[in-house]
DNA sequence: GCCGTTTTCGGCCCGACTGTTTTCAGTCG
């Protein structure tokens, strides 16, 4: 399924979990957690690695990188499996609610063989655990609303695991002899948060080569349905695949009407209706003769409704339809528009990669500029001193222009405390090229008491961007409580750019704030909070996330030529 | 289990918050 690398990550994460889970060494479930996550972020292809390789990997030792090399020969790992088969995959499953940890999940298990969250959540219901140590109202509470959170981003899947799965079975699909055309469509194209299911869709005129190939995947588990013109599967993760094979000359028509959203169909169905027309999957048809009138591309049924054709990110009835008619479509930012990547962490905090490593990686991106953001000292865990900090500016002073031209700024991801404070004094502040503040801690103060932080956070001059302004984790965590629309406004009026956190379990914000942000002025900043050179990838789900809040060039500070981004930085200092 | 040395053991991000266990364990960032 995935890359090699994130297949081992998720493996030895798991037997990290299984570790904590059965009360072993606290110690050794860290060292495999620090060994996945070095892996999942390792540039190289570890099945590409022999075993002295991989013990060039930080956090892998001999003993992880045999456990590493034995996967890759045999698909299997022996300590995980044996682990397997004394706790159930559902206790694990248990650790995934918020607020509940390895030694509840454990307990249980092993007082109330609960196994599954459905038991769990049944065994509240029938008031099983009151008399269970540690289980006390409050915690009842707090599991119930965790189990909530989860069900429902629970049927749907992030977008990143979504992407990586259509993009595989795309590329299978278009190997298959006959194969015109083959894309994905649906939620994904349009780059929604979550996705529910893989629309994909195939040009051909034999179908069924098609349906087998995609019952035959190896990422496939169960075959749902199974016919001429559309099979669904779902694959070992979960997630359901819906195949449609269409003749050549139905293409765009089809990735147009399964692209939707729902509701923009409606809206060119009715166009379509009041010009005496038919818009179907297959395409665009005269009412009275049947006679088929556009169908071979997207633009082309665009265009014979008297539309431009919308990008797919816009197509949500959210106005898109009513700029088209009038010619206003924004000219939204794309990937190749952002110069540079401005959040971004090294090994000098929680990143993984080296200074040096993570900025060759950036400009092989072709990036013009690049900002440093390492976390700030009240991070306490992450030990940052003035000495480091100034250290490392330093060094990368020393490597700016060095690669591909590329300028580096120095910069610092600074924690908002509860009064809206930063770390440093203003001072010290000052000799930054740019500062991102973000909130690690309070999440929970009032609405008033949040506002009056993030408000104290934007007046600071030497903050020049709110990083992942929310805080929200998809399915996990709802966002802070702030009047936002004041927020936005002081962003507006302080020159403070509010962050598009391309992180794919954060896209904070999210499209829905970024269109009432931009309603203020407010500039933003598409970045990728890279704590590893595999995460400078994940711009493309940033970008998304700006493209369905209609962000053009302008609106984002990073498309900028530097002198402009300079002038924006200084904030009236 | 990894790492780094003060080389083959002892430390490992450290502190805050929460709920309940009235003295602290569990979870989180």
């Amino acid at each position: 399924m995935a890359r090699p690398n994130e297949e081992v990550e998720a493996l030895l994460q798991e037997y990290a979990d299984l570790i904590a889970i059965t009360g072993g060494d606290a110690f050794k479930a860290r060292a495999y957690e620090k060994a996945a996550r070095a892996i999942g972020g390792y540039p190289a292809d570890v099945s590409k690695l022999d075993e002295d390789g991989l013990k060039e990997i930080p956090n892998v030792g001999k003993s992880i990188a045999d456990k590493v090399a034995e996967y890759l020969r045999t698909g299997k790992m022996a300590v995980v499996e044996e682990r397997r088969a004394k706790i159930p995959a559902g206790v694990r499953e248990l650790i995934t609610i918020p607020t509940l940890g390895p030694k509840k999940a454990l307990r249980l298990y092993e007082d109330l063989h609960i196994s599954s969250v459905g038991e769990l959540a049944a065994a509240i219901e029938a008031d099983a655990l009151a008399d269970l140590k540690g289980f006390g109202e409050k915690t009842q509470d707090n599991i119930r609303h965790g189990i909530e959170l989860l069900q429902r981003a629970g049927a749907r899947v992030p977008l990143s695991l979504a992407l990586d799965t259509a993009e595989e079975i795309v590329a299978e699909l278009s190997e298959v002899t006959g194969c015109k055309r083959c894309a994905y469509a649906g939620s994904l194209r349009r780059m929604r948060e979550t996705v529910g299911d893989l629309d994909v869709i195939v040009a051909a005129k034999r179908s069924e080569p098609f349906m087998a190939a995609l019952c035959e995947l190896p990422a496939t588990a169960e075959v749902i349905a199974r016919g001429t013109k559309k099979t669904s599967v779902r694959t070992a993760k979960g997630l359901q695949v819906d195949l449609r094979v269409l003749p050549p000359e139905s293409w765009g028509a089809g990735m147009q009407y399964f692209t939707g959203s729902k509701a923009h169909n409606i809206r060119t169905r009715t166009i379509a209706v009041h010009q005496g027309l038919k818009l179907s999957e297959y395409g665009l048809f005269d009412a009275e003769s049947g006679n088929s009138l556009a169908s071979r591309t997207e633009e082309e049924v665009y265009d014979r409704l008297g539309l431009p054709w919308i990008l797919p990110a816009l197509r949500e009835d959210r106005g898109e339809i009513e700029a088209a008619l009038h010619g206003e479509l924004p000219e939204v930012v794309t990937e190749k528009d952002i110069r540079g990547d401005l959040h971004t962490h090294t090994d000098l905090t929680d990143g993984l990669a080296p200074l040096e490593e993570m900025v060759a990686a950036a400009a092989e991106r072709g990036y013009t500029y690049y900002a440093v953001t390492d976390h700030a000292p009240n991070l306490y865990m992450q030990r940052m001193t003035d000495e480091k900090i100034l250290a490392q500016r330093e060094r990368l002073r020393e490597l700016d222009g060095t690669h591909h031209r590329m300028r580096l700024l120095h910069g610092t991801e600074l924690n908002i405390d509860p009064d809206g404070g930063v770390d440093w004094p203003e001072e010290f502040l000052a000799g930054f090229d740019l500062c991102v503040a973000s909130l690690h801690s309070h999440f929970d103060l009032g609405r008033k008491a949040m506002t009056r932080r993030l408000l104290r956070a934007c007046e600071n001059p030497y903050v020049n961007i709110l990083g992942h302004p929310t805080t929200r984790l998809i399915g996990k965590r709802a966002g802070v409580d702030a009047d936002w629309d004041e927020v936005f406004a002081v962003c507006a009026r302080t020159g403070t750019a509010l962050e598009v956190n391309a992180q794919p379990d954060r896209l904070d914000l999210r499209d829905e704030d970024i269109l009432r942000a931009r309603e203020h002025g407010v500039k933003f900043a598409v970045n990728t909070d890279a704590h590893s050179i595999p995460h400078l990838a994940q711009l493309r789900y940033g970008v998304g996330t700006a493209q369905r809040g209609w962000l053009t060039r302008d609106d984002v500070i990073n498309t900028w030529p530097l002198t402009r981004l300079r002038r924006f930085l200084r904030k009236g200092r």
